[in-house]
DNA sequence: CACGGGTTTCTCTTACTACAGAACTAGCCG
DNA sequence: CGGCTAGTTCTGTAGTAAGAGAAACCCGTG
């Protein structure tokens, strides 16, 4: 049926190393490790599984699997997926790297990043007009809200550039800079 | 003394806004309220401070504050500063908006990124010679790691260009590509 | 309309991390 | 060599988050 035939007792030893690894990577992350845990699996399966089929191959709890799926969901890295003849709901996970990368991407923005320029526009403001605070404390602030600002405008402008152009210009590296047209400042050294 | 009337009760509102804000936001990240507060206090300051000093305004434990110090000079985002006829060691924060998202991305990265392409290639060279792999999985786990090969080559690349060149290419956004000798093609769709 | 598989929500336990305060150590003065 | 002051390490506690298991909830089917 699978290639790997199903419902062996155990993984593949580098699939189950990936599976770790991913896991407790995502725990260095923000994401718990179940979450990570689940997301490696699919990321790797030929196929569909269901929930039952995760916790069996992961050993966590039902609940755990549930609530994990939900936040894999939202953060759009997996999708449900119709199995003909089949009850329970299937889950397959976004393969493509760079879809993968600007899902977790846009998340992490929102969650860490929109907070932090909304909290330091407010700060800007508070700042304009307080007579307490010395001069330095009120560029310092000005000066990362610009930063941050300018940042996250450029964040933006790359998201909307097609994946592959994006890719190339990455490929590039450094090499971008020989066709600006930039004063052709010898970098120092 | 100082501009801001220095041992007054407490700080500017503004300034502490900002010092609470970035609190939590580092609480966010991975970093933890006290260490964020710290930087934030001292980035606003005008003027080396010393522990007691930060303690007081901040109202944290000695223990604390002197971990955290640790902690943030580990990541290079303050350094200590002798200060003329003074004996407790004072501090100050990296105030080049450069500098500090260098350093922190340099420190995220060695501390996330890292040990992931390590983990990575192992788990390459695992499936390498794993019969019970699937064809699949196995090109799953190629294709990862050359990805994040990429992109670990390109942020180390872009680390390399002198910040005042890389910003203006920042503020370009996306008129970069009008500059790049790319097939012109139309982005399907 | 009861029954049963499938899924979600709730609750309780456990593990971990941040942090305060105390105890400890190291340099500097008389 | 005592007595101070600055700094560090240790220890106990409280708050938080992950996750297991049980209970509740759907919804199709006999």
């Amino acid at each position: 049926m699978t290639e790997t035939t199903g419902r062996e007792d155990s993984l593949p030893v580098a699939v189950r190393q990936f599976v770790l690894h991913w896991g407790d990577m995502g725990g260095q992350w923000g994401v718990n490790r179940s979450v990570a845990q689940i997301h490696a699996l699919l990321y790797l399966s030929d196929r569909p599984l269901n929930a039952d089929e995760i916790g069996e191959k992961l050993g966590i709890a039902r609940s755990n699997i549930s609530n994990s799926l939900k936040e894999l969901l939202n953060w759009k890295l997996i999708r449900r997926v119709p199995v003909m003849g089949e009850r329970r709901e299937h889950f397959e996970a976004e393969t493509d790297l760079w879809q993968m990368l600007t899902r977790i991407a846009q998340g992490r923005k929102e969650r860490e990043v929109d907070p932090a320029v909304a909290a330091l526009k407010t700060c800007r403001a508070e700042a304009e007009n307080d007579p307490r605070i010395s001069k330095v404390a009120r560029g310092r602030i000005e000066a990362m809200h610009d930063f941050v600002t300018t940042m996250d405008d450029w964040h933006q402008e790359m998201i909307t550039i097609p994946p592959a152009r994006l890719m190339t210009l990455i490929k590039m590296g450094r090499k971008v800079l020989t066709f600006l047209p930039l004063g052709r400042t010898k970098p120092p050294k």
